[in-house]
DNA sequence: TTGACGGGTTCCGAAAGGGAACTTATCTGT
DNA sequence: ACAGATAAGTTCCCTTTCGGAACCCGTCAA
């Protein structure tokens, strides 16, 4: 397996990160849903390099995470929007969130809160069954390699 | 905002990744929850080379997300299991293992499934709101800074 | 005493990242 | 007409990180 080469991989964690994995572009997807569109908008808001920052960009459009569009004619100006596939991350966004707050914990307040759209009220995600509704916390779940012998006990009891 | 001093800042996502942004991180992780604990298996199951794979396995050692733990005493072997907040990332996976399903398509089969640990069978994870139950898709939620104008519309409608 | 196993470390060239200045096109003020 | 500001990149160059391969160490079995 190549860095530079998961996206042919089989594995779903693999291929995920051949399009969210490199060093910036996590954090630039979160601007993203904060509302920034503009280039010098994400680099005032990163301390990014402008050239990693457009190479970021362009790979993210590339991918089809963000869509490239021209707000102005004279002279031509661009912003990225998040399109469906973008959007479709939220819930990564959200898990990533959930657990920092409780494994790296900071003196410093956070500098956003997620809020029901509905209702504007903070509201705790968690994971579910779609099917039964029932919680799914981590140890209700196991991920198996079909054909090949189980682990011999919970992975990291320890 | 540099990448080598993200722990110090307030967002939980650049907290977040930290500690498993760095190239190659997840997909240890992903190992350790299929079972795998000692060197050699996580570098052959990876092609990471071993002079990375022992540094990702130090820092995820002392981020406390792994645990070194010696299991023989001549010569001293060590195999690396989980702890409790390396299995709290469990729905990180999960929420990215569904993403990448549906957006970066593979021709291959997954190489192992999510099922249900008290009945075996696959289940679908879905974000819920802990309180209510209700289904939270990601047109339920937003992001908001407090204090700060809202984003003149849906983050990424286009 | 040779080879295998498990778990690393060392060395070095290649690739990626980072800081700062430069470019291009247009508008605004003087 | 000219200076400066704005927005979105690009170029240059140096540093850090990555990647491939070989090497090291302690122990055990043949």
């Amino acid at each position: 397996m190549r860095w530079t080469e998961l996206e042919n991989e089989a594995c779903p964690v693999a291929r995920g990160l051949s399009v969210i994995g490199e060093r910036w572009t996590l954090l630039i997807l979160r601007d993203c849903f904060l509302g920034v569109r503009r280039f010098d908008d994400f680099q005032s808001s990163l301390g990014i390099t402008r050239h990693l920052l457009a190479d970021r960009l362009k790979t993210l459009e590339e991918k089809g995470l963000l869509s490239r569009e021209q707000y102005q004619d004279r002279p031509p100006r661009f912003e990225y929007c998040l399109t469906r596939t973008g959007r479709d991350l939220f819930p990564v966004l959200v898990t990533l969130i959930t657990w920092a707050d409780a494994a790296v914990p900071s003196p410093q307040e956070a500098p956003y809160r997620l809020v029901s759209r509905a209702t504007g009220k903070p509201v705790a995600p968690v994971l579910c069954d779609a099917e039964t509704g029932a919680r799914l916390t981590p140890r209700d779940l196991r991920m198996i390699r079909p054909g090949l012998a189980e682990p011999e006990a919970d992975p990291g009891r320890g």
